[in-house]
DNA sequence: GCAGTTACAGTAACCGCTTACATAAGGATT
DNA sequence: AATCCTTATGTAAGCGGTTACTGTAACTGC
């Protein structure tokens, strides 16, 4: 048997340029000088013969695999469209490619962790998207990566980039409490590991203690960051009998609002008036909800282009900072009950 | 120079249990009889070691990636998210990775096509993710791949599943026509290449003739899918000067529709009131615009989780059908000027 | 005119697996 | 008892690149 392939390899086009592999090598990555002449040769046939290098080749030879991998726990909100947007942008900017790949905390043993270092050069983690101690372990490894609406346990240090959560949502609570009489105030929140979530929650208590209202925990609802899951739950809630009363809902994550606002019109409650909506991330579809929607704005793609970016940056030995958190805005719109549309 | 590598190989594994690379190896891949005490053995050492494979070094000695590749044009609707989710699980649950690549049909020459044969098992090619001149070469290697919201051109026979275009636009517009009374429905189209938005629009056209209505060209703008050229497009044809006189605007997709809505608006156009608006997707914020919008419901999930399913069945070498097209239905809302949500 | 560079190119040893081929041992078959 | 299977395992040749070493000319500077 000669070869076992009918793929053209770099042999092929050696010989048939009367030059050596090494040198096709060295012209493909531009890591060596060539004389024009040879180099014209190589263009020639290299597309004569439509040569295509074999990525596992390169690979496994050069040991970088010129991926990056997305760990994600879920594809479920329309928030991941900007976000994947702004990552697949500047990776394939870069040449490189993206693997997306959700983490299922009990699929573990069946397989050997689908990315990783031997799949990927480098790591975008997005939240939940991996538990600390897997996060601990590759990062003891040296193994590239940066958290993306994550911040790294204590101990850890390793490039993050998040967004302002805690004073904006304050803020949002305080217009609901000071300039629309809200008191009692449903919190719609997030995965119990979501970290966005948890911090929203704190900017949630401040803004309530800071106005003397005492929080209660039954109008503490998860929604888990997902529009049906978030219906259903305050589906129950007003359903359930018990007949929690509240004035206004705060939920984590637009997507989910959009649950709300539909549990809410089941319910024959009419949205700002009798209780009133405030979401959180500003998606495209915010300002032509009924009633449209009065959020934080976060720059969700700008926070996936940066942390891609401080990704490449550690593969290339860039010097990195660690933390950046980007900042947000209120965007007032009719559910919160204002009138006229406004920034703050 | 003994090992250029720090991480562990299958050498260390097969040294450590006292076995050959060859049994580690039927091991880890099940596809030899291995005595349950080498098994067992093997799984305390490949732990203790956290030995885990080289995924480069296994494509390249199988020639096989275990990664299938997602081409899109952008990744800018909302749409995605969908399609995504339903890729992703199949994907998954069969132990492979997935590489999402958006095509830029000007940076051809920049590298070797970045999904291809050499770093994919098959391709999922959404739309117009790739030009025909391209899909027939792959093609005519024999490439597995199939096609998603797209048929292939007539010479080629690469499987696709789509989605059911022409009747239910056709009765959609009709309902405008027959119901509402419109007459000068403006149409707002996708991507030049997009085959939906043509099918649509021969389902438009469609219905504009059996009604004995003249088609006007000048009713036909382009909003590419997304929200903000839509909005864009229409905010210029309101704003122009000559005035088209219409009664109501199809767009080829809910994301569109955004746009379209927030563009009416801004001109003090009331909807349905003034213009009648309708969409295609049905995309989850659907029922909350303002006013709710009256659109063609698409499986895009079940879209994505059959056409990869079909595409492992070629890999698997399983009997796959030709074209399968998924059906759709209407989903009548306020923004066509009905009062009452309902399924047709 | 000669040692020291520089520019370009070739040889061959890996990278970490898979797998064709070979081997050995223990039945089952006749 | 000789032959044939079957089961479990080992040996070693690739898979298609990259790159550490070498080698050769041509080019420097003095």
């Amino acid at each position: 048997m000669t070869r076992r392939s009918d793929s053209v390899t770099i042999y092929d086009v050696a010989r048939e340029a009367g030059v050596s592999v090494a040198t096709v090598s060295r012209y493909i990555n531009r890591n060596a000088p060539v004389s024009a002449e040879v180099a014209e040769r190589l263009d020639r046939v290299m597309s004569d013969l439509r040569y295509v290098p074999h990525a596992a080749a390169r690979h496994l030879a050069s040991r970088k695999t010129r991926v990056i991998g997305l760990l994600l726990s879920n594809l479920h909100n329309d928030f991941f469209v900007p976000l994947l947007n702004g990552i697949e942008a500047v990776v394939s900017k870069k040449g490189y490619n993206l693997i997306v790949a959700t983490y299922h905390a009990n699929s573990r043993n069946d397989m050997p962790a689908p990315i990783g270092p031997h799949n990927t050069d480098g790591l975008l983690i997005f939240s939940d998207g991996l538990v600390d101690e897997d996060l601990a372990n590759l990062n003891a490894s040296g193994f590239p990566m940066v958290l993306v609406h994550r911040t790294p346990p204590p101990s850890l240090s390793i490039p993050s980039v998040t967004v302002e959560n805690i004073e904006i949502t304050r803020k949002l609570i305080e217009h609901l409490i000071q300039v629309h009489g809200k008191r009692r105030i449903v919190f719609m929140r997030g995965p119990i590991h979501q970290e966005d979530s948890n911090w929203r929650e704190v900017g949630y208590k401040s803004a309530l203690a800071a106005n003397d209202i005492a929080f209660d925990e039954n109008l503490m609802l998860n929604g888990e960051f997902e529009r049906d899951i978030a219906f259903q739950v305050l589906n129950d809630f007003l359903g359930n009998g018990r007949q929690v009363a509240f004035d206004a809902v705060f939920t984590g994550d637009d997507d989910a609002a959009i649950g709300v606002l539909r549990a809410l019109h089941k319910h024959g409650y009419r949205t700002p008036e009798d209780i009133a909506v405030v979401g959180f991330d500003d998606l495209g579809f915010a300002p032509f909800l009924n009633p449209p929607l009065t959020t934080v704005r976060a720059p969700t793609e700008s926070v996936a282009r940066i942390a891609t970016e401080r990704l490449f940056d550690i593969l290339e030995n860039k010097p990195s900072d660690g933390a950046v958190v980007l900042p947000t805005e209120i965007i007032f719109r009719h559910s919160c009950g204002c009138q006229f549309e406004q920034k703050l």
